[in-house]
RNA sequence: GGUCUGUUAGCUCAGCUGGAUAGAGUACUUGCCUCCGAAGCAAGGGGUCACAGGUUCGAAUCCUGUACAGACCGCCA
């Protein structure tokens, strides 16, 4: 149900027309004619330029199309006047009955409404978050956790079968390193004295586990050789991270469908699979790097490396697979691992990665298109940084130290909802401002509370009208007279309405959720402009006391907002306020 | 040196497959509370869409170049 692509199928079947009847030469092309809401609302309902796009192909004035154009959808009985106006749009104006029959589909529909079948038996794969499980999330990956959450709720909505997935890189040497700290924590917790150097991780988070290794095994690794105990504490604490990293996502709301190991990749044959493939399409081969230009490579040595050919698949040079030692470099596993999603039929993958990960964007474009010979497209959404501030002041972070803020500060001081909104209010690839008091704020600096007072105000009219014995389930409020929403201003809402399901196709095709968010603003917007119209002009309150009949009808206006802001913060995983605080 | 991303109102940012007079918020001025609490609404001023070319009926949007900002560039993931 999409209204555009109604009047969109009138127009086109009216260019048919023109084309049977010789008005248009035959084979055209009309997938460049479009019917969308005006920026100016004076203009009329929907615009197309079908005129103006056509007029060249056509051989045709634009003037001499849209006469044409006018005289066939005029006939229509839902459309009131057609109109040609600036360089040859065309202008039209549909009944309002159109409109009002929108609210009831709505209604009817509930959260179906605006879903698509554009993403219909195609299988996506969203691969985010997958931070090393090393420590706690921190801030950068909250917005790669929200960001990469809400796609996903974004493509499902859309009609895509979607899998969220979380690669865990527990086979690289960082394990490693995450398995010595833990051993000086074991120590630190048998009362010695201990110091973390370089190369290992200091943060308190790990004392814990040091003592309860302590616990587990007593005083059976004091004084042992690393090899005595590395395998055993890496595997402990990989799952201990893992276990932190699961509850911290879970604070924010997100759950994976699916974990993928690093680690499973080793030992298995995966990664000789892999690359035995691109083997075949003659795309390994030993080879010596250019030194990167630019800045000075004092320890640069040119070696022989395997490399992988990536520079045939559109990356600028080739990359080493394995390193001088004979072990994989960290690539290696990733082109494993992005062979098993093509083997498991995905059309479509994309991976949310953090902006200092960007230069790693065409070589995984390149694995992708090598192994899937062109049939799997990988897409991949960089996260830019966030900003920390508390009452505008930059609020430092050290790694060194290890006091950095994690995503758990974060959602302890401004809940999971505000944190997922807030985070969706930019463009992923724009940097972030994050002010901890701001976001705190209720007032109308702050989105969430808006949107959350709009589907408040809604419910609490409701509850309102229940109390005045008018019935309002939505069995009664879709057979309403909706023919009593004639207002502009109701009007302007139903407009709004209306372009949600446009709205997420354009948000789905661009993988772009912050649109939903902004989308939603502006609806919270009309419904607010509309409430305040009802201090002056009381016959424009939703509730009325003593005429039930328009009262439901009203309403039923409401109950429609309702449905498009809870599915549309269900997209962003926020909850809707069923009332204020 | 190269790659990627960005540059829109004083500030923070939206802007759809290229569409009509480029929009919000904030700040400033001024009004408005019996439908939840004004946590809201209305009105006003504010712009060379970084710059220069190109493509075309039409460019903030696409292409090329320049300037500025950030990220990245062989054995760390």
């Amino acid at each position: 149900m999409n209204l555009f692509t109604d009047i969109r199928a009138l127009v086109i079947g009216a260019l048919e027309t023109m084309t049977k009847e010789g008005d248009l030469p035959a084979g055209l092309n009309f997938d460049n004619v479009t019917v969308e809401p005006p920026r100016n609302p004076s203009h009329g309902d929907m615009a197309t330029n079908a005129a103006m796009v056509l007029a060249k192909p056509a051989g045709q004035k634009p003037r001499y199309i849209a006469e044409k154009l006018i005289g066939i959808l005029s006939l229509n009985g839902e459309i009131v006047s057609v109109e040609i106006a600036g360089p040859g749009f065309l202008n039209i104006r549909i009944i309002p009955y159109v409109w009002q029959s929108l609210v009831k589909t709505v209604i009817l529909s509930g959260g179906a409404y605006g879903t698509s079948v554009m993403g219909a038996g195609k299988k996506v794969n969203v691969e985010y978050v997958s931070a090393n499980p090393t420590g706690p999330l921190h801030v950068g990956h909250t917005r790669g956790a929200v960001f990469g959450d809400a796609l996903a709720g974004l493509l499902d909505y859309a009609g895509y079968e979607v899998t969220r997935e979380y690669y865990v890189n527990d086979g690289g040497s960082q394990v490693d390193v995450l398995a010595r700290s833990v051993y000086l924590r074991y120590l630190e917790a048998h009362g010695q004295e201990v110091a973390f150097e370089d190369g290992t991780y200091p943060g308190d988070y790990l004392i814990p586990l040091g003592q309860a290794l302590k616990k587990e095994v007593g005083n059976a690794y004091l004084d042992q050789d690393e090899q005595i105990w590395l395998v055993k504490i890496r595997e402990y604490a990989t799952e201990a991270m893992m276990g932190m990293i699961r509850d911290d996502l879970a604070l924010l709301g997100v759950s994976m469908d699916s974990f993928f190991s690093e680690k499973s990749l080793y030992g298995t044959g995966a990664i000789e699979a892999a690359i035995d493939n691109l083997r075949a399409k003659k795309l390994i081969y030993e080879g010596v790097l250019d030194p990167p230009k630019g800045k000075k490579p004092e320890d640069w040595e040119p070696r022989e490396q395997t490399l992988f050919k990536s520079s045939d698949h559109g990356d600028d040079v080739d990359r080493p697979i394995m390193k001088s030692d004979g072990s994989w470099t960290y690539f290696a596993p990733d082109i494993a691992y992005h062979a098993d999603k093509v083997n498991r039929g995905y059309d479509l993958l994309i991976n949310i990665f953090g902006a200092d990960h960007g230069g790693y964007v065409k070589r995984m474009k390149a694995a992708v298109s090598a192994l899937s010979e062109g049939k799997v497209s990988l897409e991949i959404k960089l996260t830019q940084l966030v900003k920390l501030f508390k009452d505008g002041e930059p609020f430092k972070m050290s790694k060194r130290t290890g006091t950095f803020v994690t995503l758990r500060d974060v959602v302890d001081q401004v809940g999971a909802d505000v944190t997922r909104f807030v985070m969706l209010t930019r463009k992923n690839d724009a940097p972030l401002d994050f002010d901890f008091n701001k976001v705190l704020e209720q007032s109308r600096e702050n989105p969430v509370y808006y949107v959350q007072y709009a589907h408040a105000r809604g419910r609490s009219v409701q509850r309102r009208a229940v109390e005045a014995g008018i019935s309002v389930d939505i069995a009664t409020l879709a057979a309403a007279d909706l023919s009593r929403l004639s207002h502009d201003a109701e009007l302007g809402v139903i407009r709004r309405l209306a372009e949600w399901p446009r709205l997420i196709e354009i948000a789905a095709r661009t993988n772009e959720p912050h649109r939903v968010a902004f989308y939603l603003y502006e609806l919270a917007s009309e419904l607010h402009a509309l409430w305040n119209k009802g201090n002056e002009e009381p016959t424009l309150r939703f509730l009325q006391v003593d005429d039930p009949d328009t009262s439901q009808a009203k309403i039923a206006l409401l109950q429609a907002v309702c449905v498009v802001i809870s599915a549309g913060l269900g997209i962003l995983g926020v909850k809707p306020a069923e009332e204020m605080r």
